[in-house]
DNA sequence: AACTGATCATGT
DNA sequence: ACATGATCAGTT
């Protein structure tokens, strides 16, 4: 069954297969469509509405939308990320991943992390069109369900690893984007004034802007390219 | 054009 | 404050 076909309310795949064969049948359709189909209006641009693409992919897949602390699809352990493409097919975005607790709370291994427990299983929905584009004009490319392992999986350990090394050692100064090849840590607020507290050097707690781990664009870039070539 | 820091909306 | 969904926009 064609999920477009069925205003209302899409329950959630039962298996892997049927949560790819959803993606698939949404491949090359505008947004606009997939707007209309699901009764959801289409913002003129997304300076207002950044997270519209993302939501509007996780009912048309039958994802229980909201701010829970759980994957997309909890029954098969699968966590949705729409990825911003242009015609090359080549991400224009970096891709965010999670939070990261300055306070103390980091995980003591990259296995124990929540950066592994996000990537452990990915469908990366690729979303092609450029800046300029409208919302609506944008058009879902081709699915990948992602598992990371062998040198990807070991690059993204060095680089959580180096961070949290930071992190612990208290190193609030060395703790910016320039850090990490494939995962780095970047400011994740809804304002510069935000705050968090971070264990310093000297054993002190202080305030900082809360950060977030995100993928950088070549990572993804490079994943989506082995992929779909 | 890429990179880094800043920001927007919504729900718990 | 932090989780979800990300993109914006200034600087290099």
């Amino acid at each position: 069954m064609d999920p477009l076909d069925q205003p209302g309310r899409l329950l959630p795949p039962e298996t892997e297969a049927e949560l790819l064969g959803r993606a698939w049948r949404l491949a090359g359709r505008p947004l606009s469509v997939l707007a209309a189909a699901l009764r959801v209006p289409v913002p003129p641009d997304l300076r207002r509405h950044k997270g519209w693409i993302g939501e509007l992919l996780e009912l048309a897949l039958g994802s229980w939308a909201g701010s829970r602390a759980e994957p997309d699809f909890p029954e098969l352990g699968i966590e949705l990320k729409t990825v911003p493409v242009g015609a090359d097919a080549r991400p224009t975005q970096s891709t965010y991943v999670c939070t990261a607790n300055l306070d103390g709370s980091l995980a003591g291994s990259w296995e124990e992390s929540r950066v592994f427990e996000k990537l452990a299983c990915v469908l990366w929905v690729p979303i092609v069109g450029d800046k300029s584009s409208p919302p609506g004009e944008r058009v879902v490319g081709a699915p990948l369900l992602w598992r990371p392992e062998g040198a990807e999986l070991e690059q993204l350990r060095t680089d959580w690893n180096e961070i949290a090394e930071l992190i612990r050692g208290g190193h609030l100064d060395r703790l910016d984007a320039r850090v990490g090849e494939a995962l780095h840590l970047r400011p994740k607020a809804a304002s510069s004034r935000d705050t968090t507290r971070f264990l310093n050097r000297e054993g002190q707690w202080v305030q900082t802007g809360p950060r977030g781990f995100y993928l950088r664009r070549t990572f993804t870039e490079a994943l989506l390219a082995r992929a779909f070539g």
